[in-house]
Formats: structure tokens, C-alpha cells, sequence
RNA sequence: GGGUCGUUAACUCAGUCGGUAGAGUAUCUGCCUUUUAAGCAGAGAGUCGUUGGUUCGAAUCCAACACGACCCA
């Protein structure tokens, strides 16, 4: 017999023997008056001496640690908002009681009545008058000392990393606060949340491989969204001038420390607004929020010190490749050369690509992994921004920008292409031109040019990834700290 | 897709030159009415990721596979 059968043995074991007592395993009739974080602020007003019934209160937890001595115990019981120490004597709660919680094991969850009192070392402590058995855990929890560490199973079992880690559960909460400012902000300045559809008969937006699905009533095959910008710029087009959507996008491609076939994006368009309304927007937005959730504008991240603090740092593509890069401007003005450069340091292009590509390539080579501090970067090129105005005095530029903190992408906006005759032209080279990838397939989205013809107002829209934002305010290294169940291959047996 | 590393008790980890499995925590028993990783004494607990191979003998050496981590594409 296996030790684990042995213990979960062992505690079916007591289960009977508590269901013999009487006690009902699984019930649902202990109300609490407080929860932990109500009660720790009272320590103040708590003595060693304080008596029985001044300070009265019912709480419910797990087990967390129990030291057990003959006739009395200690143990920590932890709910949601925090943990905290309960005594139990057994001349207070009686031999019947005494009975009952020595059958008890970590993990279990209790309910706990009794007095506020202070120990010898000072430490807020409940002395009970009733300990209740709530709900019986029939499984282990781990170590208490390392905790659990194994990086598998605090994926798959996310519900024990979360019992046992308190640093994830503050990770998640703070993801909830995150979400919560960026909506507060976006609604202060009159922007309007809606939900756009996340299955799509073609998956537009953005250049990603789609999961396809079907629809048995309709006989169609849908795709999972890899973006849901047309359809919020539809919504522009109906006379919503300013919306958002914070919501899940889909891409069938590898799993990494930074990509997840299911991730989170926030995308928010402004009418008759320009890209550098925007940039200045996500500046306040994101040194805002970071503000609330951490403390301050300086964060750490991996070791680094991040500043927040606005004004950011802002590039033209070729101003990054010359200062950050190192590119002689002359170097960056002959595009034979620009061509040349890009062979030189391996990068791969497709026959059709021009100077644009390959300058936006040499950046993410050369540039991206160095911009730490928040950076703005514009003017991307025109054949890599099919969504996006063109720049009035050079149409071989966009006024688009990304944003790049800790050497990642963290946003991307532009002012947004209006002119439906072009809109059409560049479906159509996309189409023309698209990759020898099969499963990317850039089809034209006839309904989202006509929405054009009828004539979008101006605007500037954008998109932020909430998991790598999240990430950035976390301090987490990997997206998986930041997702509660992230994808995993099937566990195996 | 490629490379490197990892997988041993429920958890965290040791395991020498290839000689038949170890610790702490957790669990069980006993003692213990203010402990804090409580203490003391004792006990039980293992398909060494899987499948093959080499060998008298494999946790250990070799191969393939599975899962995970990191790096690269």
C-alpha cells in the first residue's frame, strides 16, 4: 500500500470516526461574524488579560499548522482576508469537543468560536469555546516549511499553490485590482465597454494562426478571435466614439514564458483623437496604475529598476536604430545598405519584403531588449502596419507607436486607417503578399471595408497586453505567474 | 522545431566507483495546558517518470519516449 493511500486512509478514517460522533463532513451551518482581516486591526485593543466575551467573534478557515500538546493545542486557520492563531484548551471547550478536534488534520476546514486574548509572545490568538469541523480534506497539503515549489504542479493544481502561497494569491488579487483601474480610468474619460464577438467567420485584426471551430446549425466554420479590432472599429462607424474591450484573444501558436494561446488584451479606440493623444493617455494610464497597485512609480522588475514616472522616452524607428543601435544615419538613408545590413546579421526576408520590413526587423534584433524604461517608438513602416493611417508627409511611415517596457512589447497603437479605398488596396497586397505559412491566411474582410465606405470618423486606437502588463506590475518572470490556469500539456499517469 | 538541465516518499531534497533506498517536514503511536518550522521517544510509508538495452547486478551507464524548466528559432 502506498503512502498516499495509507494517509488518505488514514483520513477517511477519522471522516467515519467523525461522522460517528455526529458531525456533519460536509455541512453548510457555521456563519461567521468576522473574517480574519476584521479582526487582526483589534490587536491594539487586545491584552493578555482581556476576558472571556469582550471581544467575541466566529470565524471559518483551513488548517494551516496545528503544534498539539495533551490537554491544549495552537493552530493557524487562514479565510481569504488573512491568517490567524486559535488556542484550544481542552478544559474550555470540553472532553467531547477536545475529542472531536484532536481528529482534525491541516487542510481540514474549521469554524472557530471564542474570545480575543493575547499570548505570552504578544500574538492576537482566538481562545476557543467551540471548534467545528466544517468541511474534511481527505488530501495532504504540502510541506510547510518549503511550501510547495515544484513549478508543474503549481500550474495543474493551481488551488493548492493557491492554499499554500501567499505571494500567488497576492499576484492574482493584484491582476484584479489592475483590471479594475484600467477600466475606472478608461470609464472617467468617457469611454464605453462592450463585448465584440470571439468567434469570428474570418479572423482579422492582427496577423496570427486562428483555432478554427464549427457551427453544426449554421454548417460554417468559425475561428476564435486573434484580435477583435474591426469589430470595435465597426462600433465607430455606428457612432461610438469612444469604447474598449478587455477580453480574451486566441492564437494557435507555441507557448513560451510570454505567450499563451489564450491571453488577455485590452483594445480602446478614440474618435478624432491622433496616436500622440494616445501615447500621452498610456502614459498617465500606466504610471497611474502602477502608482495604486505597487506604491510607486519605480518598480523593480527581475532584478531591475523600472521608472514609470512620465514624461517616456520617445523614438522614430530610425532614431532608435541610431542611438540605441548604434546605426550610422547614412547607413539607415541608402535602403541597398539597410538591405545589406539586415543579410549580414541573418535576418531572413521574404523576396517581396522592402526597407521597411527589414528596418523593422533590425529592431526588434538590435533595439527591442534594451529599451527597459518605458519607450515610445513611431513611424513604423507602412508594409508592416496594414491597419494604420499613413503619415502625411512621409506615406512610407505610419502614425503608428509601440511601447516597449523591460524589452517587451507592451502596447501598440495608431491612428487608424479611414480611407476605405486604401484599406481595400492593402487587404489585397497582404493577400498578395502573405508568408509561406498555410495556416495564416489573410482573407478579405469585404463587410469591414463597406463599414468604411459608410465612413468611420477619425481616430486612434490601441492595443495593451493586460498579462504582460500584469506582468511588468508583478514582478513575475513568466506569464504563467499571471494566468490562473495556464495551458499545459495533459498531465500523464 | 533545436539545445541544455530536471523528474527519487504526500512536500522539500540527498544518494559516492554500478552492489539492491536516505534525511527533514507531513502521517501514525506514546508523553506533554502558552506554542510559533514546538519538543522528546518510537513506527509506518518508495513502480527511483515510462519502456527497452548493457551488466552477475542499474536510482546510478546507454537509447527512445513522456512531462516540466531555461535558452535558441
Amino acid at each position: 500500500m502506498s503512502e498516499l493511500n495509507q494517509v488518505l486512509k488514514q483520513r477517511r478514517q477519522k471522516a467515519d470516526d467523525l461522522a460517528e460522533l455526529g458531525v456533519a463532513l460536509y455541512g453548510n451551518s457555521f456563519t461567521p461574524t468576522h473574517r480574519i482581516g476584521e479582526i487582526l486591526p483589534m490587536a491594539d485593543r487586545v491584552t493578555a488579560d482581556t476576558a472571556p466575551g469582550v471581544h467575541q467573534v466566529k470565524v471559518a478557515g483551513r488548517i494551516l499548522a496545528m503544534r498539539k500538546f495533551g490537554k491544549a493545542s495552537f493552530m493557524h486557520i487562514q479565510d481569504e482576508s488573512g491568517r490567524m492563531q486559535v488556542y484550544v484548551q481542552r478544559d474550555s471547550v470540553g472532553d467531547e469537543q477536545y475529542t472531536i478536534f484532536k481528529k482534525l488534520d491541516i487542510g481540514d476546514i474549521v469554524g472557530v468560536t471564542g474570545w480575543l486574548f493575547k499570548t505570552k509572545t504578544d500574538e492576537l490568538t482566538i481562545h476557543a469555546d467551540k471548534v467545528v469541523p466544517v468541511t474534511k480534506s481527505l488530501r495532504p497539503l504540502p510541506e510547510k516549511f518549503h511550501g510547495l515549489t515544484d513549478v508543474e504542479t503549481r500550474y495543474r493544481q493551481r488551488y493548492v499553490d493557491l492554499i499554500v502561497n501567499p505571494e500567488v494569491r497576492d499576484t492574482f488579487r493584484k491582476r484584479v485590482e489592475i483590471i479594475r483601474l484600467v477600466r475606472d480610468f478608461l470609464v472617467n474619460r468617457g469611454f464605453m465597454e462592450v463585448e465584440t464577438p470571439m468567434m469570428q467567420p474570418i479572423a482579422g485584426g492582427a496577423t496570427a494562426k486562428p483555432f478554427q471551430t464549427h457551427h453544426n446549425a449554421l454548417g460554417m466554420d468559425l475561428y476564435l478571435r486573434i484580435a477583435p479590432e474591426l469589430y470595435l472599429k465597426r462600433l465607430l462607424v455606428g457612432g461610438f466614439e469612444r469604447v474598449f474591450e478587455i477580453n480574451r484573444n486566441f492564437r494557435n501558436e507555441g507557448l513560451s514564458t510570454r505567450h499563451n494561446p489564450e491571453f488577455t488584451m485590452l483594445e480602446f479606440y478614440q474618435a478624432y483623437a491622433t496616436y500622440h493623444e494616445l501615447m500621452d493617455l498610456t502614459e498617465e494610464m500606466i504610471s497611474w496604475i502602477a502608482a495604486e497597485v505597487t506604491g510607486s512609480m519605480v518598480i523593480t522588475y527581475n532584478g531591475q529598476e523600472v521608472d514609470l514616472s512620465p514624461p517616456w522616452k520617445r523614438y522614430t524607428i530610425e532614431e532608435a536604430l541610431v542611438e540605441v543601435a548604434g546605426i550610422a544615419p547614412e547607413t539607415l538613408a541608402d535602403p541597398d545598405k539597410v538591405m545589406a545590413l539586415a543579410r549580414e546579421k541573418g535576418i531572413k526576408l521574404q523576396p517581396q519584403a522592402g526597407v521597411g520590413k527589414a528596418k523593422t526587423e533590425l529592431f526588434e534584433l538590435l533595439v527591442e531588449e534594451k529599451l527597459i524604461n518605458p519607450t515610445f517608438v513611431t513611424e513604423y513602416p507602412t508594409e508592416v502596419s496594414p491597419l494604420a493611417r499613413r503619415n502625411e508627409k512621409n506615406p512610407e511611415v505610419t502614425d503608428r507607436f509601440e511601447l516597449f517596457v523591460t524589452g517587451r512589447e507592451i502596447a501598440n497603437a495608431f491612428s487608424e486607417l479611414n480611407d476605405p479605398v486604401d484599406q481595400k488596396q492593402r487587404f489585397e497586397r497582404q493577400i498578395n503578399e502573405r508568408g509561406d505559412d498555410d495556416e495564416i491566411f489573410p482573407v478579405l474582410d469585404e463587410d469591414y471595408v463597406r463599414a468604411l465606405e459608410y465612413g468611420m470618423p477619425p481616430a486612434a486606437g490601441e492595443g495593451i497586453g493586460i498579462d504582460r502588463l500584469v506582468m511588468l506590475l508583478t514582478d513575475s518572470p513568466s506569464i504563467r505567474d499571471v494566468i490562473l490556469f495556464p495551458h499545459l500539456r495533459p498531465e500523464t499517469k
